[in-house]
DNA sequence: GCGACAG
DNA sequence: ATCTTGTCGC
């Protein structure tokens, strides 16, 4: 069997080989929910300092939503980024930090698409695959679908794409653009939309999600005074 | 050929 | 994603 993190290494293979991996991933998607009691939910996310990709997952009690472990990576990029190959750029960091948590995630929330991709291979997806993780894709763009903008907060709208419901347009606040839900693996549309609304805190992107983006960015803040 | 295009 | 200060608005 390969290793988990070799499903995301983009060394030595063409983008139709890439294509071919994430038809692959696809056909392993779970639309259902197969989540068991909920007590942890993590947060994943990239931030980048010259070539190098700084990998970060922060694990939340669910109730609190409160840090209970948070750990990073550090590599060089191995990928430039391409449109609909994000999962080959970010995946293979972000795939080695999971493996070290101490404390693994009965659910995460990935910066990115899950089955909002032209493939139905988003990173998300392709997370929750790999790992045999519940996740859920979390943008602030959309990548492939159409929707309707949602205008009072809380409000969300179906993101249509071929004619399949996919995932959802949500106002998560009251001046904020809204941010794009979509399933990665192990749950429904549905419950994509209500577990994230769980997660909100008054702030754009749920919670998981914005501890992510501050411990990556304090990261980036400590490399780039003390490297430089 | 033209436009679109997660992070 | 990142380069980047102040600034408009609640």
């Amino acid at each position: 069997m390969i290793l988990p993190c070799e499903q995301f290494n983009p060394e030595g293979k063409s983008l139709e080989e890439l294509r071919n991996i994430q038809l692959k991933i696809a056909s392993n998607v779970a639309l259902s929910d197969h989540i068991g009691t909920l007590k942890t939910v993590a947060g994943a996310d990239c931030s980048y300092i010259e070539d190098r990709i700084i990998a970060v997952i922060v694990v939340t009690d669910i109730s609190s939503l409160e840090v209970l472990e948070q750990k990073y990576i550090v590599q060089p990029v191995k990928m430039p980024y391409i449109s609909t190959y994000l999962s080959f750029r970010e995946g293979y960091p972000l795939c080695c930090v999971f493996q070290e948590l101490r404390i693994k995630p009965d659910l995460m929330l990935v910066d990115g698409c899950g089955i909002s991709h032209p493939r139905g291979a988003g990173i998300a997806t392709h997370l929750g695959v790999v790992l045999n993780v519940p996740t859920i894709g979390i943008s602030k763009k959309v990548l492939c679908g159409k929707s309707v903008a949602p205008i009072k907060q809380g409000e969300a709208n179906p993101l249509i794409h071929e004619s399949k419901h996919i995932g959802w347009l949500l106002k998560s606040t009251k001046t904020s653009k809204p941010i794009i839900v979509t399933p990665g693996h192990y749950i429904s549309v549905k419950s994509a939309l209500s577990m994230t609304k769980m997660f909100l805190k008054g702030y754009k992107l749920p919670e998981p999600i914005r501890l992510a983006d501050n411990f990556a960015y304090m990261i980036r803040s400590q490399l780039r005074s003390k490297v430089k």
